[in-house]
RNA sequence: GCACUCGUAGCUCAAUUGGAUAGAGCGUCUGACUACGGAUCAGAAGGUUAGGGGUUCGACUCCCUUCGAGUGCACCA
């Protein structure tokens, strides 16, 4: 469209004498309402014209039509001016651009961006929140590659720390040498009950210290169970051989697990990052911010940075005793992952509470001036709540990953039989099918929402499979699957048609405007935006396809036409979803 | 207390980044060619965009303010 733009710009220099910038000239799509495909608002440049809006719009729209051969007709409603292009302007945007095999593969734009997300502890299983960010994370990964990125996708595991070592020392204390395979339990899943054995029992003496006297203070911190997994965390840190051992043993377990949700969720990575080896980074990141200036030394030993001119706080970036903080090894990670990739962009795939830490944490490498620090971004995003409120690990009030696929694929299961659909399939493609479409609904469940608001999940209320929803969309791609295999379809030469139908027109619209969805999603990180698109062509396909038949169509010709629209609806709705990690079926 | 985010139909979400009469789905109600696949389509009802003020040709969107929800403000990660 940017011809239109760039005829408007000539338009008011002609009209009006007035040289325009082709940003302030606002081409958006024309309301359904009205005639036409695309609307130019008028109001700003009645400054230059001394006239009205309507009028104005009335002169621009007269020399666009003089000047263009694509506009067919225009129309002034206020200060909008409403442009119909051609319809054979829409026929050679279908035959040029939509069939054509690079239709929205952008061209590699020479940059590179890496993803992090997911980033698990080691200490439980994943559930619905982990959902959302691995889901977040492998469609943003995707909608950047679309765009043209080089993209890597990187996964942070936080292995370490005093959490962990809660989980092991239950193991120690109580597992009597349960294993995944004694247990049959899901290798994470058996460490996360271990885990929560160790907050009961925790609880259980911080309870009999208080009833002895002290205070909920003193009683957290003099509980033997803590102070046993502190012991444990220095003997770790101390390569102690022991500790080590059932260190690696009960994180293989977990990994096992992970590779399991992983594969369901149908999200991958290229490169592993372990806090158990970058923990200690970033320490000469210190001694350098140091000697830049940027931080200062305490009495104490302790180093910090100013940050009030900024509208933050004074932070800590080392411990007075020389050791780490979780900003500090945050430094050093980044400072790796430069080295490693020297990406121009990195993209942070992290829950909102930490978006203070991030604030930070970006404003200090840029403060260091360090390579890529421009290129840095936190995707935040909202916590998922449940009825009852927050879900809580500890206290075992979470959806557990691994459950609610199972669950998403049994409903799945359930809906599809009382269809009677599935004849002919084998008992392996109907599982297939099965996972296909729950996990359709539950990512487009989640997806379709904008990232930063919170989302109330709630169980009991199953998620839907009509309307505006993944299998709605996936319904579209199999029926037209269905009627390009019963048309015996192959992509042949371009049909004569001259005239198009308006829910033809509305069809072709909107295709043409995929790969400007992708740009979209891209800039703003937002899956949401590629949700909406599918969903709105998948209607706007049904919207055709019960206003015009196809297969007996009025004569060859608009037959071949309405088959070639349909196959390239059902590749553009394929490929959206796609982008969203979402499968579509040929049938359902 | 300070900072950040959010508040749109009964419910779940949109709104082309300041543009037209705020749109969809679910739910409710009414319809659709003896099904090119009905997980579909057409229609009805449902709104003081949390309240108030301001900025301007124009505000769900920007500014101020009140209310409500959430999160963060550790020598934890």
């Amino acid at each position: 469209m940017d011809f239109i733009i760039e005829a408007a710009v000539k338009a008011i220099k002609q009209l009006y004498q007035t040289d325009v910038a082709p940003a302030t000239i606002s081409l958006q799509e024309t309301r359904k309402e009205f005639e036409g495909q695309v609307t130019i608002v008028t109001f700003p440049f009645t400054k230059f014209s001394r006239k009205g809006p309507e009028q104005t719009g009335t002169e621009i729209g007269e020399y666009l039509k003089n000047e263009l051969k694509e506009i067919a007709a225009f129309n002034v409603i206020k200060g909008f001016l409403n442009i119909s292009i051609t319809d054979e302007y829409w026929i050679g945007q279908l035959y040029n651009h939509i069939l054509a095999e690079d239709f929205a593969v952008a061209k590699p734009n020479g940059q590179k961006v890496m993803v992090e997300y997911s980033s698990p502890n080691t200490n439980k299983p994943l559930h619905l929140g982990h959902i959302r960010n691995n889901l977040l994370g492998y469609s943003v990964a995707q909608i950047l590659g679309a765009a043209g990125y080089e993209v890597v996708k990187a996964n942070l595991v936080n292995d370490r720390g005093i959490h962990i070592c809660k989980s092991m020392l239950a193991w120690q204390k109580f597992g009597n040498g349960e294993t995944p395979e004694s247990s049959g339990l899901k290798g994470d899943h058996l460490v996360g009950k271990y885990y929560v054995l160790f907050d009961k029992a925790y609880k259980t003496q911080i309870d009999e210290l208080k009833a002895e006297g002290q205070s909920e203070e003193e009683a957290k911190k003099n509980a033997p169970f803590i102070k046993e997994a502190q012991q444990m965390l220095q003997k770790w840190e101390a390569g102690d051989a022991e500790v080590i051992k059932l260190w690696k043993t009960m994180n293989e377990w977990v990994y096992a697990g992970f590779a399991e949700t992983y594969k369901q969720l149908g999200v991958s990575f290229d490169k592993y990052y372990y806090e158990s080896n970058t923990y200690l980074l970033g320490k000469d990141i210190i001694e350098e911010g140091l000697q830049k200036g940027v931080f200062f030394k305490k009495e104490d030993g302790s180093v910090w940075i100013d940050l009030t001119a900024d509208g933050l706080d004074e932070k800590l970036v080392l411990r007075s005793d020389g050791t780490s903080v979780y900003i500090t090894q945050d430094l050093g990670t980044a400072q790796l992952k430069y080295n490693e990739f020297h990406m121009d962009k990195s993209i942070y795939v992290v829950g909102n509470e930490q978006d203070y830490h991030f604030k930070v944490l970006f404003l200090i490498l840029r403060k260091l001036g360090k390579a890529g620090a421009d290129g840095l971004f936190h995707l935040s995003y909202g916590m998922v709540d449940l009825p009852s409120g927050k879900m809580k690990s500890r206290e075992g009030t979470v959806v557990d990953a691994d459950d609610l696929m199972a669950e998403m694929n049994a409903t799945a299961k359930a809906q599809t039989e009382a269809m009677g659909k599935v004849d002919g399939f084998t008992e392996a493609d109907k599982l297939q099918l099965y996972h296909t479409i729950g996990m359709g609904a539950l990512k487009y469940f989640l997806l379709k929402v904008d990232p930063k608001k919170r989302l109330l999940f709630d169980p009991n209320e199953s998620v839907d499979f009509q309307g505006h929803t993944g299998p709605f969309i996936q319904y579209t791609h199999a029926r037209i699957k269905s009627v390009l295999s019963k048309a015996g379809y192959q992509l042949n030469n371009k049909i004569e048609v001259t005239e198009l139908a308006s829910v033809e027109r509305d069809l072709i619209v909107l295709l043409t405007q995929f790969p400007d969805i992708i740009g979209t999603a891209a800039n703003e990180y937002s899956p949401a935006v590629i949700a909406n698109y599918a969903y709105e062509l998948a209607k706007t396909y049904n919207k055709f396809y019960h206003e015009k038949s196809i297969l007996q169509a009025e004569d060859e010709i608009s037959k071949q036409f309405r088959l070639q629209l349909s196959a390239s609806s059902a590749k553009v709705i394929s490929k959206a979803m796609n982008l969203l990690g979402i499968d579509v079926p040929e049938r359902m």
